[in-house]
DNA sequence: GACTCCTGTTACCGCAAGTAACATGTGAGT
DNA sequence: ACTCACATGTTACTTGCGGTAACAGGAGTC
């Protein structure tokens, strides 16, 4: 009948949409974000204009991919975040938890917060920039929604809890990013040192002899 | 003689230059990070060729354009980061500096950090994402720098500090960029509610009724 | 068998980056 | 005065991308 019709072919592009995202993920891994559709299109053994079709454009597509990756990066996260432990041990793993990950997964990981940059040649073709802002801004929201549950802060909880959100995933995204490249500690070090920082250090250290400190 | 000559035109080659960024500016500031170099070319009234001769490719001149203003910036900081005044101050000053900044000029702001969203229609053309980075790299090497020539953080405190510079640019990064969104607040709000994060309010708040907090 | 979708193709458009090859003005050296 | 070197400027082109139109089967439905 028309349901059960209507059903199976759902079934069936979704599935196509499935082994093109895969294709489309497996290019990009390889060829950096600089991968065009053509060539997206050849790994997956059609042509362009099925991606078109199911994708509508470039942005689309990468903003399926971007969401498939930054879903499974959430949901770690938020294991992390949700473990029965003290609230600094929270911390610490769900840093050591994005850090872990951007660490296994370089690639994916430049994919989602550095579009181009890849390919040894030139890339002209395609900004991705607008799907960095997302991941970031996502992870800012739900930390800062898991704060504001969780941490008694008085009146501006809301607020508050929402400008720490977004800080300090900007911290750890900015910090990781930065020890991904140099690689000047191990990761457990890294973990620590931020900890420390959220912690109050900053505010609790002495000033350096021979004058006023930062 | 040679060297007058030389000079002559070294001059004469460095105020096009100069004329030819400003343009760019305009220009970029107009349309956009996704301008094209015809226009760009177009706005100095010349023609592509000498762009190229004059920045090599597009990520030349686009590095020279964010080279402009990112020093600008960075002087600004460094300003409100040599203050003679206490810590806290020092550190409201700087977020403030830059928020206020960031605040003043969003399109600078974005053409720095978030290329191509800018115009209202498509925007094939050209990623800037890598100089965004350098952007940020810049800051948290400097702030790294000076947390540690003027905090006294014990053993390892080199690397301790160039993780907080690191850290703290990107907390700024990423909250200023949410707050320029958004704008659900003040930027005085903004700035205490993150000096407060670093203070170590997160770590001495106490837990929500209900369980355990974050 | 005609109709309708879905999948797939080839061939094309428009536009941007980047490049060659050619034109021209100007000061230096003889 | 002539020419050489050189910087500045041009037009016209190539290449490669994103995106689209138009066409070509194939599998169910009436």
């Amino acid at each position: 009948m028309d349901t059960t019709q209507r059903t199976d072919q759902q079934r069936s592009a979704d599935r196509r949409r499935r082994e093109l995202l895969e294709a489309a993920d497996r290019v990009v891994l390889r060829d950096g974000p600089g991968a065009s559709m053509n060539a997206i299109a050849a790994e997956a053994g059609i042509t362009k204009p099925i991606l078109y079709r199911h994708f509508g454009d470039k942005g689309g597509l990468y903003a399926a991919l971007a969401k498939r990756h930054t879903d499974a990066l959430l949901e770690a996260l938020r294991a992390a975040l949700d473990a029965p432990a003290e609230r600094r041990e929270r911390v610490e793993a769900t840093l050591d938890t994005y850090l872990a990950a951007i660490e296994a997964r370089p690639q994916v990981y430049r994919f989602l917060m550095h579009p181009s940059e890849g390919g040894p040649q030139g890339d002209q073709g395609f900004d991705i920039g607008l799907y960095s802002a997302p991941v970031l801004r996502r992870m800012g929201e739900e930390l800062g929604k898991v704060i504001e549950e969780r941490v008694d802060l008085g009146p501006g909880s809301q607020q508050l809890a929402r400008v720490w959100g977004h800080g300090i995933v900007g911290m750890m995204h900015a910090a990781g990013d930065w020890w991904l490249g140099e690689r000047p500690c191990s990761r457990a070090e890294l973990v620590r040192s931020l900890a420390d920082l959220l912690w109050g250090r900053l505010a609790a250290a002495g000033d350096r002899v021979g004058g006023p400190g930062f």
